[in-house]
DNA sequence: CAGGATCCTATCCGATACTG
DNA sequence: CAGTATCGGATAGGATCCTG
């Protein structure tokens, strides 16, 4: 997709339908940006992880988030779950290859904004709800 | 929250703090994966748009979220808002340097999704065997 | 340790109505 | 055209308890 544009003035096209339709991107899209999902991914991409430790990595998460948002990623193939049955039980998180593609840019769009508000001095500025 | 106290430049070794702090970037984050952030970004990047190409751009969109999504993109400098006081009026907005930065990876993030959905075969059409 | 089940609240978001 | 204000249903998400 070169560019995003979708106002063909004809509408005789339909290149871009995934914002005219439910396409099954913006599902996949919504997970990825979910709330928590952006984090578990970018956490993965250095390495593996077990569960109590995705959950200290992502402080503020909660189990039960973090169970679900787990739970979502394995279904889209974005993260493998691997069980060792010991004593206590042991379950590894991973990145799949795709989950790897993805957490390339995301983990670009997270630097690319820790930088600017970096040079911005991270200054608050007016937020939603705020001021 | 957001006391925003946390920017004390101490280790700056740890590179991901914005997972344990109250990292401003989190809230920034938040706003650009929002369910229609996304997408508001994407479709600026082609072109300026004003308000009702933006709601007929993405499809789905209430105006009360398009106003609203719009506004913390707005507040968050990633686009600019242009008001025309003709009859009737024109509002135009657009993406800032900020936000055309951001949009790079944004639309690389949807650009592997959908390549991937396609490799799967999940689009709609000729059906290839999946089993 | 890993995570399911439950309860409950906060918020998201669409629909509607109204303004300039 | 480009919004704002309000209401109410749907959902996300936190806290707690419980299991293997």
């Amino acid at each position: 997709m070169a560019d995003g544009s979708q106002l063909t003035p004809t509408g005789t096209d339909a290149r871009y339908d995934v914002f005219h339709t439910d396409c099954p991107a913006r599902d996949m899209v919504d997970h990825v940006t979910s709330r928590w999902g952006i984090w578990v991914l970018i956490s993965l991409r250095s390495n593996d992880l077990r569960f109590f430790e995705l959950r200290e990595s992502i402080q503020g998460i909660s189990e039960k988030m973090l169970s679900q948002t787990l739970r979502a990623l394995v279904a889209d193939r974005l993260v493998w779950r691997k069980v060792e049955p010991t004593t206590p039980p042991q379950v590894t998180y991973g990145l799949t290859d795709f989950g790897r593609n993805l957490g390339e840019p995301l983990q670009e769009l997270f630097d690319r904004i820790t930088r600017q508000l970096s040079l911005d001095g991270v200054r608050p500025g007016p937020r939603r709800g705020t001021g």
